[in-house]
RNA sequence: GGGCCCUUCGUCUAUCGGUUAGGACGCCAGGUUUUCAACCUGGAAAGAGGGGUUCGAUUCCCCUAGGGCCUGCCA
């Protein structure tokens, strides 16, 4: 048996919890279900003046809506400070660190004096070999790693291959500031070495930081995790993403209608894939989900696609269990209220009658709810402009008279009304459609609707007749 | 500026040296139809550019161009 994966997500909560955070926790929950093992959620709020509670649930509740959650109760990266600092002191001890009393001032004019000589801008070990005799009393100092100054670090990234640095580019960061507060490359590296983090699936913009941590696991001389660097997700647009395009927080796409498993399943495949395989299960994906299948180069958030991936979700849900779907997501809809206090077992029923026809012309559950208005709409219909100019003349002429060879259809079925219908039209030397406009406006008050029959099974005889009988008079 | 990463249809991608370079979304054109949708059929659409290596490169190497990330006592 090889030692259980363990991998984490971990946000710092300074905002929402965007699409990109998303599919990281999603790649890192694949993985973990894959391999039998566990996620972790660790919240990096070491940044006490950036974070905030809000944040904080944004994420957990994200989360929750994707059906990500983490397998254990979230670690609260601040509260670990003290065993971030005795990690420094350690290595302090050891003579892996050492106390810097350099300035802020210091380093900003060391650093703006290397760029104009041309020289890479980074710290220069000033008090790395410095006697403590040197040090200044009583002056705040900084803790920094005493990183190796010759030969090279490599990373054996699982997605982006071997990845080497030269030393000579690596300074020796900053481990401890001069308040005495951990900086984030030390708290991660102590808080994946003390949870038992085996991977550490992340985003490619932390790669660099890989190559410090790396050196930080080895002065403390602990192993190093194995890492997978996944790219980042683009705006459509090709730049990072902004709040401008595709950067809205999950609980947007929620808002928006969009199924978690369909969310998943589009977000999975967005630098990874297997073979041609386009829309599957969450299950399939935690079967086939593997690091060696994740590509290199970033992708672009594209909606129609989402849109066309979460229509195929919807289209294979049976109905009553997109009914319950719907049902969850109203709260979050405009009309939701107002439907949820129609909703009893009547409305139910002829809305699970309606759901074949509805989910076919919807490719959200926002759409969902815009074609089932006409079983909530209160009577008489207020129908709209386009509706009522169908219904001038003849069409209210056509609807009079078809309300009364409704009424007299003796067993009132799907079929029969189609019947019906298909010989009322021939009768009058009518084009079907001729018919079927002004019908579909007077049952649903509006032009832009599911199709009719449908419509007329969900309403049942009685109302189907009563708002055919309303528009005609 | 420096380091690192990336580059197949508009988009997401398949291909693990030999294919008419495949699929999906979107788009276009037909068809079916009982409106709208759905559905069916067909179509246009790609290896950034240049050098190598090789009998043979989309695939391996180098250069160029373009894009991205990092370069904080932020995370």
């Amino acid at each position: 048996m090889s030692t259980p994966v363990i991998t984490r997500f971990a946000p710092s909560p300074t905002g929402f919890l965007h699409i990109g955070g998303a599919r990281t926790a999603l790649f890192n929950w694949l993985f973990a279900r894959h391999n039998g093992g566990k996620m972790l959620l660790r919240i990096e709020d070491t940044d006490r003046a950036r974070s905030t509670d809000e944040a904080i649930d944004a994420i957990i509740n994200g989360l929750a809506w994707l059906e990500l959650g983490a397998d254990e109760e979230p670690v609260f990266q601040h509260t670990r400070a003290d065993r971030h600092r005795e990690a420094a002191a350690q290595l302090l001890a050891d003579g892996r660190a050492y106390r810097c009393y350099c300035t802020p001032e210091e380093l900003a004019d060391m650093r703006e004096k290397a760029r104009q000589e041309g020289r890479p801008p980074i710290y220069d070990g000033r008090w790395r070999d410095r006697p403590a005799s040197d040090a200044p009393k009583d002056a705040p100092f900084a803790v920094r790693v005493k990183a190796p100054r010759e030969g090279q670090t490599v990373i054996d990234d699982l997605v982006q291959g071997q990845v080497t640095w030269s030393n000579s580019e690596l300074d020796d960061l900053i481990l401890l500031r001069s308040d005495g507060s951990p900086t984030y490359m030390l708290s991660v590296v102590v808080d994946d070495h003390d949870m038992g983090i085996t991977h550490v699936i992340r985003g490619d913009d932390h790669l660099t930081n890989a190559a410090r941590q790396a050196q930080i696991f080895d002065a403390l001389g602990w192993d190093r995790p194995q890492f997978a660097h996944i790219p980042l997700i683009h705006g459509p647009d090709g730049a990072k993403l902004s709040k401008r395009h595709g950067a809205l927080g999950v609980e947007a796409y929620r808002d928006m209608g969009y199924l978690p498993e369909a969310m998943r399943n589009y977000l999975v495949r967005l630098g990874w894939s297997h073979g041609n395989d386009e829309v599957f299960s969450t299950a399939q994906a935690i079967e086939w989900f593997g690091l060696d299948a994740v590509g290199r180069a970033a992708a672009r958030f594209d909606f129609a696609k989402l849109e066309s991936v979460n229509f195929e979700h919807m289209r294979n849900t049976p109905d009553e269990d997109l009914l319950e779907l719907l049902i969850a997501f109203l709260p979050f809809h405009d009309q939701g209220e107002r439907m949820l206090a129609k909703l009893d077992d009547a409305m139910r029923e002829k809305m699970v009658l309606a759901m074949p026809g509805l989910k076919e012309r919807a490719k959200t559950l926002s759409d969902l709810v815009t074609g089932a208005q006409f079983l909530f709409a209160e009577r008489p219909l207020a129908i709209d402009e386009k509706a009522a100019k169908m219904l001038e003349g003849d069409a209210r002429a056509i609807l009079a008279d078809l309300t009364t060879a409704l009424k007299q259809a003796e067993d009132w079925t799907v079929q029969s009304v189609d019947e019906t219908l298909r010989a009322f039209a021939e009768t009058r030397e009518l084009k079907f459609g001729k018919v079927a406009q002004p019908v579909r406006a007077a049952l649903t008050g509006t032009t832009a609707s599911p199709g009719i029959f449908d419509v007329m099974a969900a309403l049942g005889r009685e109302e189907t007749v009563a708002r055919l009988h309303d528009q005609a008079s």
